[in-house]
DNA sequence: TACACGTGGTC
DNA sequence: TGACCAAGTGT
């Protein structure tokens, strides 16, 4: 318990005043935890109270449409969060009674929850003593036990969920919980550790072997695709446009501009030969012309996406009837957004 | 099981 | 500056 106890008195001195720990309402705390799913807490608190605000309860969640589910959520990432949180307040309303599940397994049903938000939810809301492991977990367990088993390995996820909850003081099970996370991603963190003044230093296996830098462990690195993307922005002399939904992939349900993907960078000519440009704009006369001299790079995690948006001018048509003002109702990738405050501007 | 899924911060 | 990483989940 010694491990529990240093953490806990460290967190209880030096834990951070988060809007989602001034409460143990578990609507609350479950926003807050799929919000911060691979997200920096700097990056998802304005998220946070924006979806507090717009949607105080799970009811008002449950009544919202998607689009305005997906709209609060543009620029944060991972849009099937957005999706899966909306699809579960539907379900914790209508087949629930809008209770909340209040254990392990069953907040586990909830679409987009998983073993850490089931158990950091059933810790923090109803004192269950169920472990959470998230990247800061893995982290500390894997120095200060001096662990090189691949975290993202099969044995190591049964191997440190198991510590875990070894480790944990089921007394105050969402305190340790939190107390270890915090401890990762303030103390024991990825890069330049405060090893100097950790109140666990001395106890340290990484640190008394010096390996602190060499892990956690993880298997193999990913690798990066191109994708080249050409988007057709319509523009007529009424200032009409056209966008599409997208249907699956990367941002689905958000929307873009017609898009052509090509396997590499195309031209000019390329483009007004190409099967989409035809099915869009068949024999009107149009005027092609490219807004961004260089491509945009649109960096994702598994992606770099080269970016060219053809601005094609064309007769007004009642193929093309929305108007630009409009475009800003709808959620969009960042990668547009940006397009558009510079199109504006220009 | 391996991969897809976003955006932004850090060094 | 490229590479790594963030309170992971779904398929």
């Amino acid at each position: 318990m010694k491990f529990s106890n240093v953490l806990v008195q460290w967190y209880l001195q030096n834990k951070r005043d988060l809007p989602w720990r001034q409460t143990s309402n578990p609507y609350k705390i479950w926003l807050s935890e799929i919000i911060l799913q691979q997200t920096r807490v700097d990056q998802g608190m304005v998220y946070y109270f924006k979806f507090i605000e717009h949607f105080p309860t799970v009811f008002h969640l449950a009544k919202a449409s998607e689009e305005e589910v997906l709209k609060l959520w543009q620029g944060l990432g991972y849009y099937s969060r957005a999706r899966n949180l909306h699809f579960s307040a539907k379900y914790i309303v209508n087949e629930l009674k809008g209770h909340f599940p209040s254990s392990y397994i069953q907040i586990l049903k909830l679409k987009g929850v998983g073993d850490y938000t089931a158990s950091a939810i059933a810790s923090i809301c109803y004192n269950e003593a169920t472990a959470v492991v998230d990247g800061n977990v893995y982290r500390v367990l894997a120095r200060y036990f001096g662990i090189a088993t691949p975290i993202n390995s099969t044995k190591g996820i049964k191997e440190f969920k198991l510590l875990a909850q070894k480790l944990l003081n089921p007394t105050i099970s969402g305190t340790h919980n939190q107390a270890v996370m915090e401890f990762g991603a303030r103390m024991c963190k990825p890069q330049n550790p405060d090893c100097e003044i950790c109140p666990l230093n001395e106890s340290c296996v990484a640190l008394q072997k010096q390996i602190v830098k060499t892990l956690p462990v993880k298997e193999k690195k990913l690798t990066i695709k191109k994708r080249y993307f050409n988007y057709l922005v319509v523009q007529t002399p009424n200032n009409k446009t056209i966008i599409e939904k997208r249907e699956k992939g990367i941002w689905i349900n958000l929307y873009q501009f017609p898009l052509l993907e090509s396997a590499h960078e195309i031209d000019v000519n390329q483009l007004i030969t190409s099967e989409k440009f035809d099915k869009l704009f068949g024999k009107l006369n149009t005027s092609v012309k490219l807004f961004n001299q260089t491509m945009v790079v649109h960096k994702l995690s598994h992606q770099h996406i080269y970016t060219k948006f053809w601005i094609i001018n064309i007769p007004n048509s009642a193929k093309f009837s929305l108007n630009w003002d409009e475009i800003k109702r709808f959620p969009v990738p960042i990668l547009i957004d940006n397009f558009l405050n510079e199109y504006k501007s220009n």
